[in-house]
DNA sequence: TTTGGCACTCTTAGTTCGAGAGTGCTAAAT
DNA sequence: ATTTAGCACTCTCGAACTAAGAGTGCCAAA
């Protein structure tokens, strides 16, 4: 029996009984963490096939770089690319029933402080369901529209405004001025401010409406050229929260042997790090659904010999973020998948429940 | 010879030549983390003295419990109780000189954003000095002086309060009302409190002043029912901030062999967990100087085979907080307790020197 | 009180060995 | 053309054994 035929997707097609018993071998070395050889699978795949032809297939498969042996006899193990195939084409997910959902939505759902806190809980949501290291980035607020804005005046050049954004969240900013303004200066800027900028998008104001009174900067009187000072400052872009949260790392360790352990301590480095991660979560954040990267296709050295499951998190058509969990390769995706698919949709619902 | 005579401390008193042998000893076991045998302190601990001899104080110290043989022919390792004699007795800390504590208020002299940042900073430095974890609890700020006050109306009965105090430190809170106040309200209430208030200690604020108005409260006119409605909520006591920042964990994690890692990951958790470990800090608040457990001494079981360091830190008499290191009993304790002991005073220096 | 000598114990590393698992190949069966 | 049975081969793993080395305790002599 021809075992596969080349196709223009790259991958070759390999017929169904080849298929099955990937997936066969694949979900077993997910399960016990052992080398499979021939007669389990001849024994246990359910295909009534004799272990000699078994191995014929398997010859294939490692031939075509979907297994490896670790040793000569020792049964075979999925290779990066085995994983890849398995889960683009074989992997049957789990889907949640409504009772998890709904479990899960009741942790969300608990009043948070604030998007940190949130963003905590549910990371530790995550660690917690999949026994791996949950991960979440902290939401990009792109849209922060101005509720409110006052000042302080602290003391000789130094003013604390306060920003009240997207109904409840409030920032504090300390910003230095040329001259020292009184309070009631301040205030009387706050006025016009409220009155002209409220509901209004923050980089908007910062953009364009704050440009139309700059340009007219040498006919305005004193209360105007206060308001352009401060305000210049105030509504400056916020600088991009580009920072996640990791909890239950302390899960990997159950995976690890001694022979990781060196491994294991330069991700745990990498958490801290977090440029390296970052660079890989941003990826996400373009991407559509559920991305899985295996081993070091990842780009990200110290995570060879670990997946990251991630789906991005948003409002509709508005990405904020991406969430996700990092385990061993050898991880069961089938139940991984739904609960990083089911959370970022939860997350999202919870972050617009927050916000009115 | 005699060895030892009682003696009313509790601890044996031990003559010269066997506490040099036994000092000898357990720095060699911090150096190479071997067990120390007859034959190597004859030879290196420049006594002169056969391994016969030497076999026989080892005999003695262990019959007190100051050592303990892993195998019967592998030589000796120290004990808890050896430790603690050692640590109490025979150290010699290794004072470090002007130039490293000059290096070290450099960097914990960067000026930072906040407290937060600051002690983040100092439990990395702490780490990085020490290859070992470094632990800072959050500084309790008992004295908060009131410097401002502003509030703004939210929404329908919710307002949000501003306070700056001790500086530029700034705090919101978001407070319930009973009523709806108009901003001009709250704008005059905050007049009379700024007025009132400003520059005292908000505990005292909390405690006698707004008393004082209370017991008058049916005679008050309308502006001063707002006032202490809203600054009741306003200046209650700040939750304590009973938290610590760990950095460096993943040092720990070269001293691990792989019987300890499941031993790793519980400590590891205990960081995350936080309560055991806060018990053991506050105990070290009410000490003076730098504390010293070792192993389990500290009552916290995930502490074995562990010791911690530390050293409260604070402006005169005042204690703020505690910081040190943690990492395996066999570190080198001659250097690490001037380290964390230097880094409490600087960490106090830079706190006292933010607050203005 | 110290020391040399000696018998003894225990760990460690290396070796050997057999069992077991698994493979690849070939030839026969379907 | 496929599948299967059989067989020789390879490799790992654990057990058993060994020799070397380190260290001890004790005793008798210095």
């Amino acid at each position: 029996m021809r075992v596969s035929e080349s196709t223009p997707a790259g991958h070759p097609l390999l017929n169904e009984r080849t298929q099955h018993l990937l997936r066969f071998l694949i979900e077993r070395y997910i399960r016990d963490g052992q080398p499979v050889g021939s007669r389990t699978l001849s024994r246990d795949a359910g295909l009534d096939l004799s272990p000699a032809t078994v191995r014929n297939v398997m010859a294939d498969l490692e031939e075509m770089g979907y297994l490896r042996a670790p040793h000569i006899s020792a049964g075979r193990v999925p290779t990066s690319r085995g994983y890849r195939f398995f889960i683009d084409t074989l992997l049957r997910t789990n889907p949640l029933d409504q009772r998890q959902i709904e479990e899960l939505r009741r942790q969300i759902g608990q009043p948070m402080q604030n998007d940190a806190e949130l963003v905590r809980s549910v990371s530790n949501l995550l660690s917690g369901v999949t026994h791996l290291a949950g991960i979440v980035m902290l939401p990009r607020r792109q849209t922060m529209t101005l509720r409110q804005v006052e000042f302080l005046p602290l003391s000789e050049c130094r003013v604390l405004a306060i920003l009240v954004v997207n109904g409840q969240e409030v920032q504090n900013r300390i910003i230095q001025t040329r001259r020292r303004y009184s309070a009631s200066e301040l205030q009387q800027a706050a006025n016009y401010l409220n009155a002209q900028f409220a509901g209004r998008d923050i980089e908007q104001v910062q953009k364009n409406l704050l440009d139309e009174l700059r340009q007219t900067r040498d006919s305005l009187d004193r209360l105007m050229q206060t308001v352009v000072e401060v305000a210049e400052q105030t509504f400056e872009a916020t600088p991009e929260s580009d920072d996640y949260v990791v909890a239950g790392q302390t899960h990997l360790m159950r995976y690890a042997d001694l022979s990781d352990l060196d491994k294991l301590r330069q991700l745990f480095e990498a958490f801290n790090q977090k440029s390296d991660l970052l660079h890989l979560l941003d990826q996400c954040l373009r991407a559509e659904g559920v991305q899985i990267f295996i081993g070091e296709e990842s780009g990200c050295g110290v995570l060879d010999g670990y997946s990251v499951v991630t789906a991005p998190y948003g409002t509709g058509e508005r990405v904020l973020g991406v969430l996700g969990i990092i385990g061993p390769t050898r991880m069961a995706y089938d139940r991984v998948i739904p609960v990083v698919e089911v959370t970022a949709r939860l997350l999202a619902e919870a972050l617009d429940g927050q916000r009115d």
